[in-house]
DNA sequence: GTCACCTTAGAAG
DNA sequence: CTTCTAAGGTGAC
Protein backbone atom coordinates (compact mmCIF):
# COMPACT_ATOMS: atom_id res chain seq x y z
CA UNK A 1 0.00 0.00 0.00
CA UNK A 2 2.83 2.14 0.53
CA UNK A 3 3.04 4.49 -2.49
CA UNK A 4 6.76 5.34 -0.92
CA UNK A 5 7.67 3.00 1.98
CA UNK A 6 11.08 4.83 2.27
CA UNK A 7 11.69 8.27 1.50
CA UNK A 8 15.25 9.05 1.39
CA UNK A 9 16.73 10.61 4.73
CA UNK A 10 20.45 10.93 5.59
CA UNK A 11 21.70 11.94 9.12
CA UNK A 12 25.18 13.56 8.94
CA UNK A 13 27.47 14.91 12.23
CA UNK A 14 28.88 18.30 11.91
CA UNK A 15 31.40 18.84 13.99
CA UNK A 16 31.85 21.99 15.86
CA UNK A 17 33.79 23.52 18.88
CA UNK A 18 30.63 23.29 20.44
CA UNK A 19 29.86 19.46 20.02
CA UNK A 20 28.52 17.47 17.26
CA UNK A 21 25.62 18.58 15.71
CA UNK A 22 23.62 16.01 13.31
CA UNK A 23 22.06 17.47 10.01
CA UNK A 24 19.39 15.35 8.75
CA UNK A 25 18.57 15.69 4.80
CA UNK A 26 15.43 14.57 2.49
CA UNK A 27 15.30 15.26 -1.12
CA UNK A 28 14.27 18.52 -0.78
CA UNK A 29 16.95 19.71 1.35
CA UNK A 30 17.90 20.32 4.96
CA UNK A 31 15.27 19.17 7.02
CA UNK A 32 16.73 19.09 10.31
CA UNK A 33 19.62 19.93 12.92
CA UNK A 34 19.97 19.07 16.23
CA UNK A 35 22.00 20.29 18.89
CA UNK A 36 24.60 17.96 20.42
CA UNK A 37 23.83 15.16 23.41
CA UNK A 38 19.89 15.40 22.00
CA UNK A 39 19.32 12.62 21.47
CA UNK A 40 22.03 10.60 20.05
CA UNK A 41 21.57 6.90 19.31
CA UNK A 42 24.57 5.48 18.31
CA UNK A 43 22.91 3.17 15.44
CA UNK A 44 22.10 6.41 14.06
CA UNK A 45 25.46 7.40 13.89
CA UNK A 46 26.91 4.21 13.04
CA UNK A 47 24.19 3.41 10.57
CA UNK A 48 25.68 2.43 7.01
CA UNK A 49 24.72 5.35 4.84
CA UNK A 50 25.21 3.20 1.56
CA UNK A 51 25.64 6.46 -1.09
CA UNK A 52 24.99 9.90 -0.15
CA UNK A 53 23.76 11.05 -3.16
CA UNK A 54 26.43 13.80 -4.20
CA UNK A 55 23.51 16.94 -4.08
CA UNK A 56 23.17 15.89 -0.32
CA UNK A 57 27.10 15.79 0.03
CA UNK A 58 26.62 19.62 -1.23
CA UNK A 59 24.60 20.51 0.73
CA UNK A 60 26.16 19.27 3.66
CA UNK A 61 29.57 21.37 2.65
CA UNK A 62 26.96 24.38 2.94
CA UNK A 63 25.19 23.88 6.03
CA UNK A 64 28.94 23.32 7.98
CA UNK A 65 30.47 26.07 6.70
CA UNK A 66 26.86 28.03 7.67
CA UNK A 67 26.69 26.07 10.93
CA UNK A 68 30.36 27.34 11.85
CA UNK A 69 29.35 30.99 11.12
CA UNK A 70 26.09 30.78 13.13
CA UNK A 71 27.69 29.42 16.52
CA UNK A 72 29.69 32.64 15.53
CA UNK A 73 27.70 34.51 15.81
CA UNK A 74 27.87 36.03 12.37
CA UNK A 75 25.81 36.62 9.18
CA UNK A 76 25.09 33.14 7.22
CA UNK A 77 26.07 33.58 3.78
CA UNK A 78 24.95 30.25 2.09
CA UNK A 79 22.22 27.80 3.38
CA UNK A 80 21.45 24.67 1.31
CA UNK A 81 17.62 24.69 0.62
CA UNK A 82 15.36 24.15 3.60
CA UNK A 83 12.46 21.62 3.68
CA UNK A 84 10.42 22.73 6.13
CA UNK A 85 7.61 20.72 4.83
CA UNK A 86 7.06 18.94 7.92
CA UNK A 87 5.34 21.85 9.64
CA UNK A 88 1.72 22.39 9.41
CA UNK A 89 0.80 25.40 7.79
CA UNK A 90 0.73 27.63 11.16
CA UNK A 91 4.05 26.66 11.63
CA UNK A 92 5.29 27.31 8.16
CA UNK A 93 4.34 30.59 8.69
CA UNK A 94 5.67 31.75 11.64
CA UNK A 95 8.97 29.56 10.54
CA UNK A 96 9.16 31.58 7.26
CA UNK A 97 8.83 34.99 9.41
CA UNK A 98 11.78 33.63 11.67
CA UNK A 99 13.84 33.46 8.66
CA UNK A 100 13.57 37.15 7.71
CA UNK A 101 15.25 37.81 10.98
CA UNK A 102 18.94 38.73 10.58
CA UNK A 103 21.55 38.37 12.61
CA UNK A 104 21.89 40.82 15.52
CA UNK A 105 17.99 41.57 15.56
CA UNK A 106 15.36 40.13 17.93
CA UNK A 107 11.36 40.21 17.81
CA UNK A 108 9.40 39.35 20.52
CA UNK A 109 6.48 36.96 20.37
CA UNK A 110 3.35 39.13 20.07
CA UNK A 111 5.58 41.11 16.52
CA UNK A 112 5.54 37.72 14.93
CA UNK A 113 2.02 36.67 15.33
CA UNK A 114 1.04 40.05 13.81
CA UNK A 115 3.04 39.32 11.15
CA UNK A 116 1.82 36.53 10.31
CA UNK A 117 -1.88 38.22 10.55
CA UNK A 118 -2.93 36.11 13.91
CA UNK A 119 -2.44 38.51 16.63
CA UNK A 120 -4.06 36.63 19.21
CA UNK A 121 -2.51 33.76 18.24
CA UNK A 122 1.05 34.97 20.55
CA UNK A 123 1.10 31.38 22.27
CA UNK A 124 0.67 29.45 19.14
CA UNK A 125 3.49 31.31 17.73
CA UNK A 126 5.87 30.09 20.73
CA UNK A 127 4.30 26.38 20.21
CA UNK A 128 5.73 26.84 16.92
CA UNK A 129 9.22 27.93 17.74
CA UNK A 130 9.43 24.77 19.88
CA UNK A 131 8.34 22.61 17.01
CA UNK A 132 11.21 24.06 14.68
CA UNK A 133 13.10 21.37 13.28
CA UNK A 134 15.95 23.28 12.17
CA UNK A 135 17.29 26.02 14.86
CA UNK A 136 20.11 28.14 14.43
CA UNK A 137 19.18 28.44 10.60
CA UNK A 138 15.35 29.12 11.28
CA UNK A 139 16.62 32.13 14.32
CA UNK A 140 13.72 30.85 16.79
CA UNK A 141 16.67 31.78 19.36
CA UNK A 142 16.12 35.46 18.25
CA UNK A 143 12.42 35.79 19.60
CA UNK A 144 12.34 36.67 23.08
CA UNK A 145 9.56 37.82 25.36
CA UNK A 146 8.03 40.98 25.93
CA UNK A 147 10.54 43.74 27.31
CA UNK A 148 13.46 42.09 25.70
CA UNK A 149 12.92 38.93 28.06
CA UNK A 150 14.29 35.65 27.30
CA UNK A 151 11.21 33.68 27.25
CA UNK A 152 11.60 30.34 26.74
CA UNK A 153 13.62 27.98 24.38
CA UNK A 154 13.00 23.71 23.76
CA UNK A 155 16.90 23.42 22.97
CA UNK A 156 18.12 24.69 26.54
CA UNK A 157 18.10 28.10 27.10
CA UNK A 158 21.73 27.94 27.23
CA UNK A 159 22.35 27.96 23.99
CA UNK A 160 20.13 30.55 23.97
CA UNK A 161 21.81 32.76 25.77
CA UNK A 162 25.27 31.89 24.33
CA UNK A 163 23.74 32.37 20.67
CA UNK A 164 22.27 35.74 21.70
CA UNK A 165 25.36 36.83 23.52
CA UNK A 166 27.43 36.19 20.28
CA UNK A 167 25.07 38.26 18.15
CA UNK A 168 25.46 41.02 20.40
CA UNK A 169 22.09 41.13 21.42
CA UNK A 170 21.38 41.99 25.24
CA UNK A 171 18.87 40.28 27.56
CA UNK A 172 17.46 42.12 30.19
CA UNK A 173 16.51 39.77 32.89
C1' DG B 1 -11.28 14.56 25.94
C1' DT B 2 -7.35 16.48 28.60
C1' DC B 3 -3.00 18.50 29.28
C1' DA B 4 1.37 20.90 28.76
C1' DC B 5 3.93 24.16 26.04
C1' DC B 6 9.55 29.07 23.94
C1' DT B 7 3.26 34.38 25.89
C1' DT B 8 1.26 38.52 27.46
C1' DA B 9 -2.15 42.47 28.17
C1' DG B 10 -5.08 43.72 31.45
C1' DA B 11 -7.68 43.64 35.75
C1' DA B 12 -7.84 42.92 40.53
C1' DG B 13 -5.74 43.07 45.26
C1' DC C 1 4.30 45.49 42.94
C1' DT C 2 2.28 40.64 42.75
C1' DT C 3 -1.19 37.41 41.28
C1' DC C 4 -4.76 35.83 38.45
C1' DT C 5 -7.19 35.36 34.03
C1' DA C 6 -8.13 34.56 29.40
C1' DA C 7 -6.95 33.63 24.67
C1' DG C 8 -4.32 29.61 20.36
C1' DG C 9 -2.23 25.77 17.71
C1' DT C 10 -0.65 21.17 18.19
C1' DG C 11 1.05 16.84 19.58
C1' DA C 12 1.17 13.37 23.33
C1' DC C 13 -1.52 10.32 26.02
Amino acid sequence: MNMKSKTEFFQLPVETPAGRFVAGYSERGLASLTFPDATLRPESMTQRIPAVPQQVEAWHRTTSQALARALAGKPVEELPPLDLSSGTDFQQRVWNVLRKISCGETRSYTEVAREIGRPEAVRAVGGACGANPIPLFVPCHRVLAANQKLGGFSGGLNWKRMLLGREGITISE
